[in-house]
RNA sequence: GGAGGCAUAGCUCAGUUGGUUAGAGCACUUGCUUCACAUGCAAGGGGUCAUAGGUUCGAGUCCUAUUGUCUCCACCA
C-alpha cells in the first residue's frame, strides 16, 4: 500500500504515534514461541526520581539496538524495565525539599511520615524517568516494569539476607567504617571516592613521661589527637628503639598513652612517628588491635566533638582543628607546619569529606562469595566485551574486603533483624515478627536499612520472580548481556554478579558489555556544578530521537569514552534527512501496486545486479560487527552504503529508466531500489527504529511492523561478481571524467562527445545513459580506435576516454599529467612486483590475498600501456 | 605505589582475527538554483598513523621501551 511522506523530515510527526503503535501491538513482550532461542536483557534501574541524562540515552541506546536486531533475527527477546529506589539519593532530594518548602527535618516528621513523603515523591517522579525511557524509543517489555522496592524485590532482598545470615555471611560488627557526616551514614568502600585535597602537616612535640625526651610526631589531622591511645615507631627504628613501651603525655589532653612498635610505620616518610587514633583511621584502628590498644570516639554522628574531646565538645571538625592547632601553639607543642596536598575521602552523594569512625554496623563476609565470582569471569563463563575490563574486575574481586551494608537512612530495605529487650535474643527473618520467638516478648526492628547495590545486586533475578521457581526464570535466566558503563563495574556488575552465583548458582548474564561516558564537546564530564550536561530530551524535541540514538552509536567503540557535539547531531539529523529524501524519490516513481521483493533474475539490469551484489556484502558486513559488539562499525557501514553506494550511485544510475514511463526497464528499476532501500532500512532499524518504520509503511513491506520482519541475511542469490565488477568499471571512468572536467573548469552545462576505446565494448555500450547522465555526454562512441588532435584523454584500467575540447586544452599540460600518472602507475607496478617476487610472501601469505595483488598488477599494467599510448601520441603532436 | 586507556587529516573520531594506494563527519578550496534532498550534488587540498627498537613475507593493527595525556585502584600518618 503505497502512502505518501510528508515533504521534510520531521520527527516529531511520527516518533511518538509510532511508538504508541509498537507498545498497542504489544512488539515488546517476548515472543513465547518456545522454539526461538531466547535473548534477554535487564535493564541497569535508573534512580526513580531521577532525569533522563546523556548516560541513560548511551546505556538504553546500545541496549535497544541489541535487542532490536536480536528480535529481528529470530530472538525471543525480553527486555526488563524497572527503576531503582536510590536510597541516599532519594532521601536527600526529599529532605532537601522538605528543608526548602516547610523548613523541616526527616526528625521532625518521624520515620513513618517522612517514608510516606518519599512514596509519595516516588510515585511523582517515578513516571517520569519511565517515559523519558520511552521517548527514546527503548523497546523494553513495560508489561515486566519492576522496581527495587516493590514486593517481589522486597521478597528476594529478604531471602537473600536471611540466606547469607544463616549461612553466617552476614555479621553485625562494631568496626570502624566511611561515614558521611551529612548523610549521617555509614558507606561501603566502594561508595568513598578520594579527591586530592589541599592541606597541611602539622608536626607536633609528644612529651615522654617522666622525661625532658620528646617524640614529634606529624599529622593531617591534628583534631583526632583527642582520640589518640598510642604513638606508633617502626620496630627497627633506631631512633626511637629505647622508647618502645615507654608513655607519653598526649598534649592538651593529659592522657598518658604507649608507644608501641608496628610494621606499618614506614620510617623514611614525615618524622617516622605516628600518632594512633583507632577510632578515627583504618589503618589506626588495625594497629590498635594488634597492640590491644583502647579506641576513643572523639566525634558525633554529625562530626562534632563529643563528650570525650572535653573542652573542645561541640567544635565542628573544622572548628576543633583550628583550636587545637591554636593551643598546640601556645603550649609550645606545635614544632612546625607544613603545605601538604593529600587524597581525602569523601561521600560519593554529596562530596563532602567522609569521616572514618568505629560504629555497629552489618557485613557481608566476602572471601567465600568472592571465589566463585573470580572463578566464573577467569573461566569465561561471564565475558567482559572489551576484555580489558575483566582485569578490572578482577583486581578488585581479589582484593575485596567486607562490605558493610548497613545504612543509617530510612529509605530503604529495612534490615530484617529483630531485638527482643526482655531476652536479649536478636531474630532475623523473611517475614515480619512481632514477639520474641524465644520469650514472647514484644520486639523491636533493627533501624538501619540496607545499602541500595544490596537490592540491585540482584536484579537479574529477583524482576524475573526469584525465589520463586518461574517461567522467566527458566526461559530467559541467566540474561544474555548486561550493557552499563565502566564506572559502576565495582558498585553493581561485582556484586550481581557474585550474589547469583550464591542464590542461583548460575552466573547472571554471560556477557557484561562495557560502554564509556559521554563527555562535552571539549572533552569534560557532563555534570549539574559544570552546568555542562546536554539534555537528551532537548535534544530529542530538536533534532528526534532517531538523530539522538545515530550521534550515539555512530563513531563509538566499546568501553570508551566518546564526545557529544552539536556537529554530531546534525550530521545525524542530516542522514536522517538523507533517509527521508531518497524514500520520498522511490515512492513518487512508485505506482499503487508496485509490490515487495525483486522481480525475476532474468530482468535485472547490470547495475541492478551490482546493487544487489553490493547490499549483500554489507549484509554480511553488518552481521559480523553486531556479533562482536561493534555497533559503531556496523553503523557506519549502513550509512556509507545507504549515502554513498545506494544515493548518489544507484538512484541516479536508475534515473534514466524511471523517467521513461512505463518502461518494463523502469518498473523493475523501481521494484529493485524499493527492495534494496527497505532490506537496507531492516538493517538499520535497531539504530533508528522511527525512522525506518515511518518509511517502511510508506513502501510495499513484507510485514506488518519493521520491528518484527527479519533481519536480512546474506545470499548466494545476490551475489553477482561479473556484473559488480563490470558496473565498477563504468563507475571507475564516470569519477575519471567527472575529476577531469572539474580540474579543467569545464561547466556542467557544457556537454560534449566522448569516445571510448575498451575491450569491455558492451559493458560500456549499456552504460552510454549514465554517461550522459552523470558524466555530461552529448553522444557516446565506442570506435575501435581514435586518432584525432585536440582531445583530453583519460585513462582508467578498462577503458581511454576522449574528450573533444580543443579550445581548451594545453598541450604541455596535458603530457605533464599523463607523465605523472604513469610514474604513480608504475610505482605501484614497482611495488607489487617486488611483493610478488618476495618467495616469503607467496608462500606464507594466503592465496586470495596472492591472487588480489596478481589481479591489481594485471589492473596496473593495462592502465601502463595505455597511458603510454597516449603519450606516445601527444609527443608525435 | 599498582593497573589500564588514549596518542591516526586543522578539529572530533573510526579502522572487527596483521593483508588493496589509511577512512568518515565537521572545517577548508572550487564549481553547481541537475525536476528526492542546499539538512544537498560534484571535484579537490590536507596524514612519514607520538618516538625508538623488535616479531613477521607483510605492522596504524602484535611485542618491548620511551614521551605526553587521561582514568581507575591502593592510601604514607
Amino acid at each position: 500500500m503505497k502512502k505518501e511522506l510528508a515533504k521534510t523530515y520531521n520527527p516529531k510527526e511520527f516518533e511518538d504515534r509510532i511508538y504508541k503503535e509498537w507498545c498497542d501491538k504489544g512488539y515488546f513482550a517476548p515472543d513465547p514461541d518456545k522454539s526461538k532461542p531466547a535473548f534477554s536483557v535487564v535493564i541497569p534501574p535508573p534512580n526513580v526520581t531521577g532525569q533522563l541524562h546523556m548516560g541513560h540515552a548511551l546505556d538504553e541506546t546500545l541496549q535497544d539496538i541489541l535487542v532490536r536486531s536480536k528480535r529481528m533475527q529470530g530472538f525471543s527477546t525480553l527486555w526488563v524495565p524497572g527503576t531503582d529506589h536510590a536510597g541516599i539519593a532519594t532521601q536527600i532530594k526529599v529532605e532537601e525539599n522538605l528543608r526548602v518548602n516547610e523548613g523541616l527535618t526527616r526528625y521532625d516528621l518521624g520515620r513513618e511520615a517522612f517514608l510516606e513523603r518519599v512514596w509519595d515523591w516516588k510515585n511523582k517522579f517515578g513516571s517520569r524517568i519511565i517515559s523519558q525511557l520511552k521517548k527514546l524509543g527503548t523497546s523494553c517489555d513495560w508489561s515486566r516494569e519492576r522496581f527495587t522496592m516493590d514486593e517481589g524485590c522486597s521478597k528476594a532482598v529478604r531471602e537473600v539476607f536471611v540466606n547469607l545470615y544463616e549461612k553466617g555471611l552476614i555479621y553485625r560488627g562494631h568496626r570502624i567504617i566511611n561515614w558521611c557526616p551529612n548523610c549521617r551514614t555509614a558507606l561501603s568502600d566502594a561508595e568513598v571516592e578520594y579527591s586530592e585535597q589541599a592541606g597541611h602537616f602539622w608536626h607536633i612535640r609528644y612529651p615522654v613521661k617522666d622525661s625532658d625526651a620528646f617524640l614529634t610526631i606529624a599529622t593531617t589531622r591534628p583534631e583526632t589527637l583527642l582520640g589518640d591511645t598510642a604513638v606508633a615507631v617502626h620496630p627497627e627504628d633506631e631512633r626511637y628503639k629505647d622508647l618502645v613501651g615507654k608513655m607519653l603525655i598526649l598534649p592538651l589532653v593529659g592522657r598518658e598513652i604507649p608507644i608501641v612498635a608496628d610494621e606499618y610505620v614506614e620510617k623514611d616518610f614525615g618524622t617516622g612517628c605516628v600518632k594512633i587514633t583507632p577510632a578515627h583511621d583504618p589503618n589506626d584502628f588495625e594497629v590498635g588491635k594488634r597492640h590491644s590498644l583502647p579506641v576513643i570516639r572523639v566525634m558525633n554522628d554529625d562530626a562534632t566533638i563529643n563528650a570525650e574531646g572535653g573542652k573542645y565538645q561541640g567544635l565542628t571538625r573544622e572548628e576543633a582543628r583550628r583550636a587545637i592547632v591554636e593551643d598546640l601553639e601556645k603550649g609550645g607543642f606545635l614544632v612546625k607546619v607544613e603545605d601538604y596536598s593529600h587524597n581525602v575521602g569523601t561521600c560519593y552523594r554529596c562530596k563532602t569529606n567522609v569521616e572514618p569512625l568505629t560504629s555497629d554496623q552489618w557485613f557481608v563476609k566476602m572471601e567465600p562469595l568472592a571465589k566463585p565470582a573470580l572463578e566464573v569471569v577467569k573461566n569465561g563463563t561471564v565475558k567482559f566485551e572489551p576484555e580489558r575490563f575483566s582485569k578490572t574486575y578482577i583486581n578488585w574481586m581479589e582484593n575485596v574486603h567486607d562490605w558493610c551494608i548497613s545504612r543509617q537512612l530510612w529509605w530503604g530495605h529495612r534490615i530484617p533483624a529483630f531485638y527482643c529487650d526482655a531476652c536479649g535474643e536478636m531474630t532475623v527473618s523473611k517475614t515480619d515478627l512481632t514477639a520474641c520467638p524465644k520469650c514472647g516478648a514484644p520486639l523491636r526492628q533493627e533501624e538501619d536499612v540496607l545499602d541500595t547495590w544490596f537490592s540491585s545486586a540482584l536484579w537479574p533475578f529477583s524482576t524475573m520472580g526469584w525465589p520463586d521457581d518461574t517461567e522467566d526464570l527458566r526461559r530467559y535466566y541467566p540474561t544474555s548481556v548486561l550493557v552499563t558503563g565502566y564506572d559502576i563495574i565495582f558498585f553493581w556488575v561485582a556484586r550481581m554478579i557474585f550474589s547469583a552465583m550464591e542464590h542461583t548458582g548460575k552466573e547472571p548474564f554471560s556477557t557484561v558489555f562495557i560502554h564509556g561516558l559521554v563527555r562535552d564537546a571539549q572533552g569534560r564530564k557532563m555534570s549539574k556544578s559544570l552546568g555542562n550536561g546536554i539534555d537528551p530530551l532537548e535534544i530529542i524535541e530538536e533534532y528526534g530521537a532517531d538523530a539522538l540514538r545515530f550521534a550515539l552509536a555512530s563513531g563509538n567503540s566499546p568501553g570508551n569514552d566518546m564526545r557529544f557535539s552539536p556537529e554530531k547531531i546534525e550530521a545525524a539529523r542530516n542522514f536522517a534527512n538523507k533517509l527521508w529524501n531518497a524514500s520520498r524519490f522511490v515512492l513518487m516513481n512508485m505506482e499503487e501496486d508496485t509490490p515487495y521483493g525483486l522481480p525475476d533474475v532474468s530482468l535485472l539490469a547490470t547495475e541492478d545486479k551490482w546493487i544487489l551484489s553490493r547490499f549483500n556484502k554489507l549484509v554480511k558486513e553488518v552481521r559480523l560487527a553486531l556479533d562482536g559488539f561493534e555497533l559503531g562499525v556496523a553503523l557506519s557501514a549502513v550509512y556509507d552504503f545507504s549515502w554513498d553506494v545506494f544515493c548518489d550511485w544507484y538512484i541516479e544510475l536508475t534515473k534514466s529508466r524511471l523517467y521513461d514511463k512505463g518502461s518494463e526497464s523502469g518498473k523493475v528499476a523501481v521494484r529493485v531500489l524499493g527492495y534494496v532501500l527497505v532490506e537496507t532500512l531492516k538493517l538499520l532499524h535497531p539504530y533508528m527504529p522511527f525512522i525506518t518504520e515511518e518509511i517502511y509503511q510508506a513502501m510495499p513491506h513484507d510485514e506488518e511492523s519493521i520491528m518484527i520482519s527479519a533481519f536480512p541475511v546474506a545470499s548466494d542469490a545476490l551475489d553477482f561478481p561479473v556484473e559488480e565488477a563490470e558496473m565498477e568499471k563504468v563507475l571507475d571512468a564516470i569519477r575519471a571524467i567527472r575529476a577531469r572536467r572539474a580540474e579543467m573548469n569545464v561547466l556542467p552545462s557544457r556537454r560534449t562527445k566522448l569516445f571510448i576505446i575498451t575491450e569491455s565494448v558492451d559493458t560500456f555500450r549499456n552504460a552510454e545513459g549514465f554517461f550522459m547522465k552523470l558524466a555530461g555526454a552529448s553522444e557516446v562512441l565506442l570506435p575501435d580506435t581514435y586518432e584525432e588532435e585536440g582531445a583530453v584523454s583519460i585513462v582508467t584500467s578498462a577503458a581511454t576516454v576522449y574528450i573533444p575540447l580543443a579550445d581548451m586544452i594545453d598541450l604541455d599540460k596535458e603530457k605533464e599529467r599523463l607523465a605523472k600518472e604513469l610514474e604513480k602507475t608504475e610505482g605501484e607496478i614497482l611495488r607489487i612486483e617486488k611483493k610478488l617476487s618476495n618467495e616469503g610472501f607467496v608462500a606464507k601469505a594466503p592465496a586470495a590475498v596472492v591472487e588480489g595483488e596478481k589481479a591489481k598488477l594485471a589492473k596496473y599494467r593495462e592502465t601502463e600501456a595505455k597511458l603510454r599510448e597516449e603519450l606516445k601520441k601527444l609527443e608525435n603532436i
